[in-house]
DNA sequence: GTCTATAAGGAGATAGAC
DNA sequence: GTCTATCTCCTTATAGAC
């Protein structure tokens, strides 16, 4: 039990920044929820910034790994050529979206790194830069391949409204209601992945924007 | 200029709220950027909360609003039938990426909004879904009968990862580093609203996710 | 490594003069 | 309607005892 303390603080530090947002999660309310001490996190992580990249660096890093590795045995089963559309999404969104849950309470990794992605412009926007740049950049070229139609630009955008409508269907409630009613609930992880696998791949195979034809086969 | 005060507290807020997002902006700064009274903004708007449903509604409803009308024109136009996905999500879409600008600092309304969208889960979420509410439902009936091969809920999932698109594309930064360069920059409104359609509509158009057959024409 | 105590300043909100 | 002054609470961060 070595790190107990610090594991305890990253732990509910997780868990606020997840369902509250970084902006809106004071270090106090983290030392509440953990019930440790008020210096303990300056002890431990220096200050609210090491501890916001503390956080995020344990869940983000072993998600972009995966990405990779799956990204990396689709290009080999495919001797180097294109890989199917279908399948560079499944590599870089299921990663996530496994870890979702009907409970919105559980599914901690998906909703942390959807806020990741979403409240850009404090400190955050270049670390952020700087743990997901590189894979951003391999599966930029993964999809280059499997798009050869489209221009560099064209896919970058696209890739930006995957990430966004992942974000987006991630970190949104559960359950959205119409008056008293609650239409619509999350389902199995599966069911969600399977979702946004289908409208991404669909999107990033469609046309060029400013061409005439429909989408090849 | 009986509205004077009132108008300038609201324009710095916006602007703050737009580019700082809501959480992270304080009463304290956008009284400085109006260079306004301390007591001014409770004088005039009762209280932070007060402020912010200002700020939100006096850009959501045009906005809103503009959308209903183009979707009703279009409904005319095909005789209460099927309007094809292309159009809708234009209809949707393009009243707030009108507003774009490739300079950053003069896209506020789009960035508000997507702001909107994505602080979710504070006081501002009911307020969201009472301003957005009726438009949303608005669309997905419309939706629902471009798309008779998928289910309620999947068209409403698709509506959700568009709205991530949107928002997502909106909010972030217009341009994008590898190192010292700047890969991408973001070009005249037309074109981004040309991309997300593009994008959007096909992702709406794709088969329903159990289903093995390709996209219908 | 953990604690108490506290510094030093920012937050939203209000009272009361003008 | 506008201003100054101020209240109360919360924020991050640190000093120093144990």
């Amino acid at each position: 039990m070595a790190d107990s303390t610090k594991d305890t603080i990253l732990d509910a530090a997780e868990q606020l920044f997840a369902t509250k947002g970084f902006a809106a999660t004071s270090l106090r309310a983290i030392i509440k929820a953990a019930g440790v001490n008020t210096a303990a996190i300056h002890y431990h992580f220096g200050s609210r910034a090491g501890l916001v990249a503390a956080v995020l660096a344990r869940r983000a890093e072993p998600v972009n790994a995966e990405r990779l590795r799956r990204l990396t045995a689709l290009e080999a089963r495919h001797g180097g050529g294109a890989v199917p559309v279908e399948d560079v999404v499944d590599a870089f969104v299921r990663p996530v979206l496994e870890h979702l849950d009907p409970e919105p309470t559980a599914s901690l990794l998906p909703r942390l790194l959807g806020r990741v992605i979403i409240d850009a412009d404090d400190d955050l926007h270049e670390s952020v830069l700087h743990t997901f740049g590189a894979t951003a950049s391999r599966f930029l070229g993964a999809l280059s391949r499997s798009l050869p139609h489209l221009d560099e630009e064209e896919i970058f955008w696209r890739m930006h409204f995957v990430i966004g409508a992942m974000a987006f269907g991630v970190v949104m409630p559960c359950a959205f209601r119409a008056g008293d009613d609650v239409l619509f609930r999350r389902g199995e992880p599966e069911e969600t992945a399977r979702r946004l696998v289908r409208f991404a791949a669909a999107g990033l195979r469609a046309g060029a924007p400013l061409a005439a034809g429909k989408e090849p086969s």
